[in-house]
DNA sequence: GTGGTCTAGACCACT
DNA sequence: GTGGTCTAGACCACG
């Protein structure tokens, strides 16, 4: 497992939204088991408390449970689930959306633009991360 | 003229930002006295340091000159500000990209969900947007 | 025998009030045998371990003895099960007071509002806990 | 402002709790400003990290709100303030009647006894607690 | 081993 | 000065 922090968001709310693209993605399923905090913070180089506070932040958001000891788990609610690509989706589209309406670009050239530009990124992925962690 | 701010750029950054906007829209051409720092602080109930901020990055982008005591006016390199409008597409396409690419969502897709908000968002830009300051 | 855990408490701590209860109802009675720490790990879906420090918290309060290699019973000392009642409602007591004390509800909405919650409550709990284990 | 400490409950929630306190008695208004966080770490004696944190969880309960750099303030939004009272009150009793309802006290009892516990906590809280900081 | 809290001290950008 | 984040290292109870 590896995370390429960028230095503009919290590193906490990266490691979150990490673990929300793993549950996109299909990578991370329904109750299944995640690291101790103990474990992230060392394979993601960070401080075990930063490790803590995105785990306390996905626990407030409902995305993993942990009861007493033992380890946390992702949550088995379903809808919680499901809700998170389509969010994560939205949030992207919105910010997008909003950028760019104030420049009022015409519908079609931006819509060429983006095509090009995912198409080629995902080019770009497939050639890297066809292997998960 | 107004602009909203949201709390998680610098303030300084969305106000030059805002004016950028402006060019790549034809709001503000070639060679047009900007408002003074005062005033700008004035009107967009920001701090006056802020907005002297703003200001000195534009110049240092190049954006607008300030000559002596003269009012600062907006740039009349052409080059300049006909690059405005792709660099602003360019950072929100780029940003866009780099959110969704790591989910995977299948082309088809994206570019529908895209299509629909956009044109959403451009008719409601027209209804409030009319009038420009 | 079923008990329902929070995870505020300590579970053995939550175990040793589980057993006053019983004892302050009537469940238990002086001198009764209790289920040995194995079995009552395997009934409320514990650790050992966890039972183990349970009876051994109580063993400290003298509500059980255990001798040899004979279960462990409900001590015989009267004036211990008898004072078991009286502590519990007044720590709930002490607790719910030292609550609302900094609030200054005044008394006569205070004692409405328990009245109320405390009757339906009851209704609630002869509906189910007809049955004992 | 003092608050005394219990070492059961973490000290971050035991100072949200005292501001709820302080709102529901009506010693902190709408809008009213609070202290930085290094002046309550100050006056409080605690790590200017677990003020953070209280203030935090305040300000995703809805408690209090900060924009940009500005002190924090009490919220102005009425329905959450006028909210808060019942609920210290509501989880109070929800508390006590958890507690009491396993044991099956009378409800004349009880009632007897909270009215007599309740009247002497205020009795000795007028004495003391007469003057705000 | 787990999760959780706390202290201490530092750094950052913004106003 | 403000709010916010991060690291480092410690402690605790629980299982």
């Amino acid at each position: 497992m590896e995370v390429k922090f960028n230095n503009r968001d919290p590193v906490y709310m990266q490691v979150v939204r990490h673990f929300k693209e793993q549950i996109a993605t299909g990578h991370l399923a329904q109750g299944q088991v995640i690291p101790s905090r103990r474990e992230l913070a060392g394979t993601l180089q960070i401080n075990p408390n930063t490790a803590q506070k995105a785990y306390k932040e996905m626990e407030e958001q409902g995305l993993i449970v942990t009861e007493g000891n033992s380890p946390s788990r992702i949550t088995s609610d379903e809808r919680t689930l499901q809700s998170i690509r389509g969010e994560l989706i939205a949030d992207a589209v919105d910010a997008f959306v909003a950028s760019v309406a104030k420049i009022q670009v015409p519908v079609d050239e931006l819509l060429a633009i983006v095509k090009l530009r995912i198409e080629d990124s995902y080019a770009k992925h497939e050639a890297e991360g066809t292997s998960h962690d």
